[in-house]
DNA sequence: ACCTTTGTACACCGATCGGTATACTTACGC
DNA sequence: GCGTAAGTATACCGATCGGTGTACAAAGGT
């Protein structure tokens, strides 16, 4: 694995379980087995590497949920959405959405990081949109920005409070019940 | 105003708008009128601040919402309360939930910020359960659970991509769809 | 009148922050 | 075999971090 890759990929799992301005640039070094001054090689500040590590996790991200619900028939894939994120939030990494957690330490929107994680939520909304379209809605942007908004809430309540099965099958029984409705 | 609610209050809003790790001492002291010093007499650490910061939050949070909530009749609370968010991420002061942003900074669960979190939104769920019983649902945890997701949803996508009408519109029109379903 | 409390002003502490300079090793291409 | 690029090791920079020591001004109670 290049150099550049190994030092963003670890800077990204540091970022996802430490917060962004509690990872020093000395952790990251060490983390990535690298030499600080190898880091800033690729890197030319802090700042830089957050943006390539929230870049690489939209990457990631948009990847992995779209792969999962294009593996169902797409009449299933708006409720699939769900399933994805139910099944995300009980994994034992899961440490809430680093876009949210991005927005969060990085309040002002015109800041990079927050303007990525407003990006990225725009991409997922899309892609829900069009499934919700492609699955038959009547009215496809209601009832796509509902299952978005369970989907947040999940992520975020499943961050705060730890991952409750309960509620991850609360949250897929309301989505199936706004999805019948939408149809 | 006694100073050391002066100090704390001036603290949750620099917490509030800048993020807690962001906030240095200097600037909070300097926000507050008054001393570093004079600070530390009344908070022992930077942690005591945050702290109190969270508890007094928690407090006024949860004052605010069981007033919106209450001015309605009993029928009508459950969707009140997603009313009273819609109302919140659309002032100009919004920056997103503190508890959840303190969750997101603070990600251990062990940490004192992370744990009033977890606090404030088992509350929020209680009250609105207990809201949800009242008014007359036959299963109330479910639609509980759901509208408090649609909220949490709202509270971060807000924060993320800001207030959206529409987006805020889509919330109300699903908690209603599932409300009406769940009575 | 006096003493205690409350707060100010300000210099200071060690540690850590993001970031850099210098000198050295290693490996690979031509 | 030699030059160049990649990476290491380590010491260092000024700034800022959370937190403290000290000396002094005001104000209130008795």
């Amino acid at each position: 694995m290049p150099t550049a890759n190994r030092i963003v990929t670890a800077a990204l799992a540091l970022f996802y379980r430490n917060g962004f301005h509690a990872s020093g640039v000395d952790l990251l070094s060490a983390e990535a087995g690298v030499t600080k001054r190898t880091l800033y090689k690729y890197f030319p500040s802090k700042d830089d590497l957050i943006e390539s590590a929230l870049l690489l996790r939209h990457e990631q991200f948009i990847g992995r949920v779209k792969q999962h619900v294009l593996a169902v028939e797409a009449e299933a894939r708006p409720l699939a959405y769900l399933d994805f994120i139910g099944d995300w939030v009980a994994e034992t990494e899961f440490c809430g959405c680093a876009f949210i957690n991005a927005a969060a330490e990085f309040a002002a929107r015109e800041q990079v990081p927050h303007r990525l994680a407003d990006q990225h939520k725009e991409e997922i909304k899309a892609l829900l949109l069009g499934l919700c379209s492609a699955a038959g809605a009547r009215e496809p942007a209601p009832v796509a920005d509902a299952l978005f908004l369970l989907g947040e809430g999940l992520i975020v309540t499943s961050q705060v409070q730890g991952c409750s099965e309960a509620l991850v099958s609360n949250a897929k029984q309301a989505g199936r019940l706004l999805w019948d409705a939408a149809l």
